[in-house]
DNA sequence: TATTGACCTAAAGTTAAGTTTATGGGTTAT
DNA sequence: ATAACCCATAAACTTAACTTTAGGTCAATA
């Protein structure tokens, strides 16, 4: 089975300009072309692609992507390279995913004091803080393992 | 307390010309100033950097930042968006984890694979292939919750 | 006193990852 | 057969988030 770009543009949400970007980058080793100078996109072209959108969703960035492409044309001589390259992006990514979760933290304790916020009207009341530390403890008693506040964020006002 | 941009620079590892750049952006609404015109941040400061790093850590642009340090300047008039803006940063941060999470698997795919054809030498062996072939059903019998693999990914060799 | 080091501004430069524009070829529907 | 599409290239443009550069102040130190 082959596609053309526009096909392929549909079918994994990649703008035709994006599709050729990446080739005229080489990061899409040998897509075939019809004697009329047209890309024809086969399904190792797509696996790619999808490879491509992994690892850029892992923050890797495209010379980066075109390097382990490289590796993969030469073959068995860089499967050391492609091991560590994996390795590599699989702490990189554990990472980015604890740093999500700890910057999700913050912003669930910021969802609960503007929840708060909205009902008592205010920010600055002592209705307002009361109502806040009400909660904050009542979390703290009761053990909930989710939308746990930041210590730090609960001393400033500010922001 | 306070603190120059050299000691903010350290404390918060944030380049001293990037914190100058926040501050011209608009980022830090009013920095203290000596007679010399030298910046000294405050406790204040230090919490809205940490909360730009947070809310850059889950993708928000910039301009969406100062946006949410201008609703914070107005006062109770905006709660109700910057309850919006939490509440929609949550969820894309959500989002952000579990696509995350999902390219993980990938990753981790990959890094048995290779792992494999580094102990057989190659990616293209009859013997490669049965290794892999063992490893992944091995891991579907024991019911392994980490380093599952995306079937996709399986099905080619290319990458 | 001269120089070093930390700070300042304004403006230009950089990088990544595309997107847009200008120009043109080939096929299909009215 | 002419308009409407889909495809092609090259080159210029865009945007975000910084970084670098050039030029200047000021305080402490060798």
């Amino acid at each position: 089975m082959t596609y053309s770009i526009g096909e392929v543009s549909n079918l994994l949400d990649i703008s035709i300009s994006t599709l050729r970007y990446y080739d005229k980058e080489g990061l899409l080793p040998l897509v075939n072309r019809t004697e009329g100078n047209i890309r024809r996109f086969n399904d190792t072209d797509i696996e790619c692609l999808n490879m491509i959108e992994c690892l850029k969703t892992t923050g890797m960035p495209l010379k980066d992507i075109k390097v382990f492409f490289e590796w993969c044309e030469i073959g068995d001589d860089t499967i050391d390279q492609r091991y560590e390259l994996f390795l590599a992006q699989k702490q990189k990514t554990e990472e980015k995913i604890k740093e999500l979760e700890t910057a999700l933290k913050r912003i669930n304790y910021k969802v609960e004091y503007y929840r708060i916020a909205k009902e008592k009207g205010t920010t600055s009341s002592p209705d307002f803080e009361e109502a806040l530390a009400m909660r904050y403890l009542q979390k703290k008693d009761t053990q909930s393992t989710e939308d746990q506040t930041t210590p730090a964020a609960s001393k400033s006002q500010a922001v």
